[in-house]
DNA sequence: GTAAACTCTATAATTATTATAGGGAATTAG
DNA sequence: CTAATTCCCTATAATAATTATAGAGTTTAC
């Protein structure tokens, strides 16, 4: 499952995607519309400004934005970046890979070939479907 | 990610499937294949004996031993036992649906409805490929 | 220069996972 | 019939991860 960071992430970046009309949009805003805590979202909301998602202003008048197009934006990064891997297990993830303490030889491990077809039918969605998938549903 | 409880239980039951010639398996010597607490162990095997896809024998003698045909024991009735849900939102899970507390519309939710795509993806996988798949690799 | 708003880091609270503990019940061997 | 073996059951402790809060910076507009 998603943790709620992520999904308050993907929340945000919709919100921030619908009003793309608007120079900024307060953290406070996003937060009631959601009924998130606000200081909560803030840490959510500069994890994507660090990582390049989204862009910031300070000050008066301030806020964040979307920074890329939201076809530019896949549902994998998202992820990746609040929740970590994708992959069910350590051993077939290609981003957080670790291998099993208790596994003596990976190649020959069935349940591995098993988790990497998982994890590619995910990523084959949440590489390709991107935040202007969410918003054009919306 | 899947949790130890989840692994621990794939391994036992490809133990199991391997030494299906005997007619019981000792929880220890599962356990000290894989370096997995006894006790540990104990819980999950007792979990999927409950679940109606392992026997049991106490006394002199006993064990465990599978009560399905590998083929039979579809990777997704372990996980949905050991972990709960495979979905990666409760809003979209088939066995523990709940709805999202922040959704006031589930019908209109751009990001539900990716996520069904994903989850009808890793259940092509879970559901078809067995027990059988992964002793065949091994 | 003051109020608005994001930045940063630390820590507290809560929940979930992992692990342990120990007596109970059934079975077998002798 | 007794003792040893092995699973059965439930409770609880330990650890780790997630979620939430706090407060003092920094930048900007006016």
């Amino acid at each position: 499952m998603l943790s709620k960071k992520t999904k308050y992430a993907f929340h945000a970046l919709t919100y921030l995607g619908k009003h793309r009309d608007q120079k900024t949009i307060l953290i406070h805003d996003i937060a009631e519309e959601y009924g998130i805590s606000h200081k909560f979202l803030e840490n959510i909301l500069l994890e994507l400004k660090k990582a390049g998602v989204l862009g910031s202003k300070k000050g008066k008048g301030g806020g964040y934005y979307l920074i890329k197009e939201p076809k530019d934006i896949p549902l994998s990064k998202v992820i990746r970046l609040l929740d970590g891997p994708i992959a069910l297990l350590p051993c077939v993830s290609l981003n957080y890979y670790e291998p099993c303490v208790e596994c003596k030889n990976e190649a020959a491990c069935g349940l591995r070939s098993v988790m990497i077809q998982v994890r590619d039918e995910m990523l084959n969605v949440l590489e390709n479907k991107t935040l202007a998938d969410i918003l054009d549903r919306e």
